[in-house]
RNA sequence: GGUCCCGUCGUCUAACGGUUAGGACGCCAGGUUUUCAUCCUGGCAACAGGGGUUCGAUUCCCCUCGGGAUCACCA
């Protein structure tokens, strides 16, 4: 116990502003009242850099969890480390979660009571937890420089010992009071470091909600809870255990890298005589190495697929890249998304237990834009073209969304093709997929971008004369008013009369008697058509485009 | 190195000691189709290894091996 000059001294230089002392916080922010079974959950990004797709997968996890249970989800920003937080971030978290769905009842830009939800801005709220730590004996100041610090570790290397701050290598802990004194009349940096009781040869048992039973060595380590910055804020792990008590957080649910310091979370709880939390880690989402050839976690640095705007910015459907998540976490998820194709994820119930089963997911591209394919397949007809369009004013395909415009009936008619039915088509799994799915229909578009690439790519081994005899001989007969069978049957004569064969067999047994088969007179019209050889079903498209397009495109 | 988590097809996983080890994505083959995307049928493909316990081990225990996380005034 420090004297209470050394306190008041103390006192004065951490918190020259004033701070808010324990007691008034708990008053401040009352215990909640909630419904039977009622989680209140929560995400804690850094304001970092730009939004990683592991804080969606935890945010959709606690969202899910704490709207299942018609609990709170409240996003936190934790923004202690002023020197690597990037401008502008938070209000990405917050639009990120926001185009996810996951709708936070308290955080930033709400009226809720439990905040502020910037940690920087509770900087007074912590003071008073510490300076009652220091008070009580369980902090101390600790005035070691980086460079001592770094030989300190490096000495416990040579002896081959556990790194860290911690008993005898915990420099300052056992200072007087004239030491500290002395180093407080120099003006010398300091933080905040809490005075462990625990020993690594001892263990704590504590529950976790995933992991079961976990039987640990206790924590040992004097970490700082206060940094020596001007402004005093804390360090995540004070800061984490008073937030998540003063704020009501009835479990914690974090990715696994958090499991090694669970033990020294536990003690600051302990020390501060606030009442223990319940933890839950799970795996977080990683990525093949394609370096190593290892699993790890996916990085911010060498993975663009950890940049939720490489998503957003493909147009995965939202729906579909949850849909893998939910795939992801609970593997029972996928049967229930086979059977209810078309009923909002958000009924479905997350599962506690197949969460704990699930182990560093590796994330599985192809089948996420399975999951896409499917989820852009089923949505109803007005929802695909609002999304469709919402995405090509978003990607700035002007002179696409102006020639959707310019022909709405047009437009309708083609966005239809092959989409009802049982079986839609599955043609896109991104939104950024449908200039080159429907651009052709548009006239400027294909002219520009689809007639002369079709012709060079899947006509040269074609002659002039037999790609224009093709048409001529089809646009004798064609009637748009056939129907397929006739329309096809047609199709045939005039391939025949062009000199293809119509009989598979017999092009098959000496091919050099023909032009070629059915299927390339029908390519000749398709790439003529649409400048592409792989379409939906060439009647169908050319009910849509309507005569006289078709006329145009064929004698070009 | 210490500590902790974890090992089932290529990937995500199912299996509450007894199954021809199942499904999904992918892949391959065949079928349907004027081309594709689909769709249908079929196929390839896994219990990391070694010891125990047991009538019986993918399942329980131990060891080895392997992978991952963490050991900052970062979160």
């Amino acid at each position: 116990m420090y004297s209470s000059t050394l306190l008041g001294r103390l006192t004065e230089l951490l918190a020259p502003d004033g701070y808010i002392e324990r007691s008034e916080s708990e008053l401040r922010y009352p215990s909640r009242v909630l419904t039977d079974g009622a989680e209140v959950m929560r995400i804690a990004p850094s304001p970092t850099g730009f939004v990683h797709i592991g804080t969606i997968y935890a945010g959709f996890i606690n969202e899910r969890i704490a709207h299942q249970t018609n609990g709170i989800f409240i996003l936190r920003i934790e923004d202690t480390d002023k020197k690597r937080e990037v401008e502008g971030s938070s209000e990405m978290i917050i639009k990120a979660l926001s185009d996810f769905g996951l709708n936070y009842d308290e955080g930033p830009n709400t009226t809720a009571k439990y905040g502020p939800y910037f940690q920087s801005q509770r900087s007074k709220i912590y003071l008073g937890y510490v300076l009652d730590l220091l008070r009580s004996g369980r902090a101390y100041p600790c005035f070691a420089t980086p460079e001592e610090l770094q030989t300190a570790v490096k000495d416990q290397q040579t002896k081959k010992l556990r790194p860290g701050y911690y008993g005898d290598w915990a420099l300052w802990r056992d200072k007087s009071e004239a030491e500290i004194n002395a180093a407080l009349d120099k003006s010398l940096p300091f933080v905040l470091r809490l005075r462990s009781n625990g020993l690594h040869s001892k263990r704590i048992v504590y529950n976790d909600v995933f992991k079961g039973k976990m039987e640990v060595p206790q924590n040992d380590l004097d970490v700082p809870l206060l940094k020596s910055d001007e402004q005093r804020l804390p360090t995540y792990h004070l800061a984490h255990v008073v937030d998540d008590y003063l704020m009501g957080t009835t479990k914690v649910f974090r990715s696994e890298e958090w499991l090694p310091s669970t033990a020294l979370h536990i003690e600051i709880a302990e020390a501060l005589n606030l009442p223990d939390l319940t933890y839950g880690h799970f795996a977080p989402i990683s990525i093949i190495d394609s370096a190593g050839g290892g699993k790890r976690k996916l990085s911010k640095r060498k993975d663009k697929e950890a940049d939720i705007q490489f998503w957003l910015a493909a147009g995965y459907p939202i729906e579909g890249i949850k849909a893998y998540l939910l795939g992801l976490a609970n593997s029972n998820f996928e049967d229930w998304w086979r059977n209810n194709p078309s009923e909002p994820l958000d009924h479905y119930t997350v599962s506690l237990e197949k969460l704990a089963a699930s182990r560093a997911p590796l994330l599985d591209m192809q089948k996420l834009e399975d999951y896409c394919k499917d989820f852009i397949a089923n949505l109803p007809q007005d929802q695909f073209e609002k999304r469709l369009l919402e995405f090509s004013e978003k990607a700035g395909w002007t002179r696409f969304v102006d020639e959707v415009a310019s022909d709405i009936v047009y437009s309708n008619n083609v966005f239809a093709i092959e989409r009802s039915g049982d079986k839609p088509r599955k043609d896109i799994s991104r939104w950024d997929q449908a200039y080159d799915q429907y651009g052709y229909f548009f006239d400027s578009l294909f002219e520009d971008n689809f007639r002369k690439q079709g012709r060079s790519e899947f006509l040269s081994d074609l002659d002039e004369a037999t790609i224009f005899g093709a048409a001529q001989a089809f646009l004798a007969t064609y009637d748009p008013t056939d129907d397929q069978v006739a329309w096809f049957d047609k199709v045939k004569a005039a391939a025949e009369s062009v000199g293809f064969a119509i009989d598979n067999k017999a092009y098959k047994a000496d091919p050099s008697l023909f032009r070629g088969n059915v299927a390339d007179f029908a390519r000749i019209l398709r790439v003529l058509t649409t400048g592409k050889n792989r379409t939906p079903d060439l009647w169908t498209i050319m009910q849509a485009m309507g005569v006289s397009r078709i006329r145009s495109r064929l004698s070009n």
